[in-house]
DNA sequence: GTTTTTGCAAAATGTTTGCATAAAG
DNA sequence: CTTTATGCAAACATTTTGCAAAAAC
């Protein structure tokens, strides 16, 4: 657990999501709850994208009390503080997953229902042309891809 | 009335959009209901990004007895036959748009709320960039940038 | 001791569904 | 005449909210 928190120290070059999220919120006057706290570590240790319902049920096991109110309204509280991002890989839930680490975007693969994370460098140029072209000051993306695995695409005969 | 078929016929090649749902919903054996053609006709006419309440509010002005559900159960037919698109410019509600003519991604600016197209080009790129570095075959983008349009950058003293 | 946060239950929101009736083909 | 679509109301899933009790500071 100590080792655990180490790591994600060094994944996220020096501050642990953890930390960070701790010294936001109690930046902004509010206070650092047991709920939050096991929140945050679920989020962190998740290593990847959870909807409302899996973050409730991990939380619970952590602490049986724990209420989905609470779930959603810290949920509110880490959007706001742009401590994690939302995302919308399916039309039924939201995904959140904790912002560490370099921007990215996502590819979700209709046949198996993998996601796949890609970098952010065309998009970036895509930010700079809507400045120039448009005079559009770029705050937010979002962007998220589906379509077909390569591995799908390997294994299936393709589609004539 | 007539002219404007006419007009949006000429816009998107030759093939009102109204034609074209029409044909594409007989072609699956389904029938041409006055309800559709009115959702349709609103659809067309509104040129730009209704959420369901406008479209419902707007349909029921040609049509008082037309209900929510079939606005639903009438978006769910005309999106699985990619007629229409569904957009995700706020959190809050989706908005939907007819499919005419290039594809076209939107920027809403958070501080006037004015939402602009902006063209496909360098989203071509991405997909192919996307093929050719994870061997992904893109089926769908769903890319809604937010943030602050030239006319108010302009208008508003550069925050500091 | 004061203020914020929580859990719970209730309410609000947005969307879907079952079913009898109406309309389309 | 047969099948599909509609309107209505009820059901549903998800998210938000009021409030008293608990926890943080």
């Amino acid at each position: 657990m100590q080792a655990d928190r180490v790591n994600a120290e060094q994944a996220s070059g020096g501050l642990s999501f953890r930390k960070r999220a701790k010294s936001a919120l109690r930046g902004a006057g509010m206070r650092w709850t047991q709920q939050r706290d096991t929140l945050i570590d679920v989020i962190e240790k998740a290593q990847g994208h959870l909807d409302v319902d899996e973050l409730y049920r991990l939380a619970r096991q952590q602490d049986p009390r724990l209420s989905l109110s609470t779930v959603y309204r810290t949920l509110a509280v880490l959007k706001r503080h742009r401590l994690v991002d939302e995302l919308h890989l399916t039309e039924e839930h939201h995904h959140y997953e904790a912002k560490i680490g370099a921007q990215h975007f996502h590819m979700l693969c209709t046949s198996c229902g993998t996601v796949t994370e890609f970098s952010g460098a065309l998009v970036d140029r895509l930010q700079q042309e809507l400045r120039r072209e448009h005079g559009f000051t770029v705050e937010s993306i979002d962007l998220d891809v589906s379509g077909v695995c390569a591995r799908c695409t390997a294994s299936q005969p393709a589609a004539s």
